[in-house]
DNA sequence: AAATCGGGGGA
DNA sequence: TCCCCAGATTT
């Protein structure tokens, strides 16, 4: 099936601003966006960002803060950090040139089996697998593998049918392929069997299975969290924390929220944190913000101090500042209550 | 092996 | 509401 893939690949492959070139610098910045990422989300961040950071030393160079200001809204913001730290290895441990060894790539941070596979083939030509989820989709229907993917033991034995597959062939074209392919054809739901170029060979479109196929069984529980959401504010400035790292959100600016059930717990909490008084002064809007693995409900109140104190922030100033999607929603649904 | 870490879009 | 998206890292 690989000369039928790398054939219809050549003649549909999308058209990405990162497939321009095979700069090593550009493949790495959008692999590491396009990570749990829709390639139409990434567009507009990896033009931007690639604007403002033009090669590895703009960006070994830029402050955190400017990277993560680049990164807002586009989640997992541990990537951000990632990407800023491997920028600066490369420039003192390879003089500024992204190394070319696989071992070398699968060491900087943020970089796992699969983005280091898929930078060693685009940028370098090298004969080595990319399994992301479209791979273990399109394997799994192709093969007619009835066991749960989102197993290590699964994903390990279809790592290895992949690098068979790839001997000898164009592990880029391949690897591209596979990821358009599974975009546009191999869809998670109402695959277009009667369009695919490796009908011929697809167990589960022989055996009618592609609708149940593949098995994806992964367990996650959300928890729901209930915060009182404070925009507090003296004249035009407003206080807002910085998130400690190694948490959610980290490093991200926002406002203080507790998990406590009125604004009135909320005041008596802030007084407890920083020994300053609040007058509750409007309630604004209660916002739902869904995460992967838990949801915040936001009661979100306007509260007054009697006075300025440390970490207070014009909207001028905020606006250089990276806040969270939820925190933005709601400052802007303060914004727009007036 | 399971938990953690964002946000958006489709059905 | 649930699932998925060019996953990685920590526990």
């Amino acid at each position: 099936m690989q000369k039928q893939l790398i054939k219809w690949y050549q003649e549909n492959k999308r058209d990405f601003p990162w497939r321009k070139d095979q700069d090593p610098y550009h493949i790495w910045i959008s692999e590491i966006m396009l990570q749990q990422t829709t390639t139409e989300t990434v567009i507009p961040y990896y033009n931007r960002f690639l604007k403002n950071f033009p090669n590895v030393e703009a960006l070994a160079s830029a402050s955190l803060e400017e990277v993560y200001k680049m990164w807002e809204g586009l989640g997992y913001y541990r990537r951000a950090k990632h990407i800023h730290e491997s920028a600066q290895i490369i420039l003192e441990k390879y003089q500024g040139v992204f190394p070319y060894e696989y071992d070398a790539i699968l060491s900087l941070k943020g970089i796992g089996e699969y983005t280091a596979g898929a930078i060693s083939s685009i940028a370098y030509g090298k004969q080595v697998p990319a399994v992301d989820g479209n791979v273990l989709r399109i394997i799994s229907r192709y093969y007619l593998i009835k066991e749960n993917i989102a197993e290590t033991k699964v994903q390990k034995k279809i790592y290895q049918i992949v690098q068979e597959l790839i001997l000898n062939h164009d592990a880029s074209a391949y690897n591209q392929g596979m990821m358009d392919l599974g975009a546009t054809i191999c869809k998670p739901v109402h695959p277009l069997c009667l369009e695919c170029p490796i009908q011929k060979g697809c167990l589960a479109f022989k055996k009618k299975q592609m609708d149940v196929l593949p098995i994806n069984i992964k367990k996650i529980k959300k928890q729901e969290i209930s915060y009182i959401t404070g925009i507090i504010t003296y004249q035009n400035k407003y206080f807002l924390i910085q998130n400690p790292p190694g948490g959610l959100l980290e490093n991200l600016y926002g406002f203080v929220q507790y998990d406590v059930e009125s604004p009135y717990s909320f005041v008596s909490s802030f007084q407890e944190e920083y020994q300053q008084n609040l007058i509750i002064q409007a309630h604004i809007k209660d916002i739902k913000h869904v995460f992967s693995h838990r949801t915040w409900r936001m009661h979100v109140y306007h509260f007054i101090l009697d006075k300025e104190i440390e970490n207070m922030y014009t909207l001028e100033e905020i606006n250089q500042l990276p806040l969270s999607t939820a925190h933005m929603k709601v400052l802007k649904a303060y914004l727009s209550s007036f």
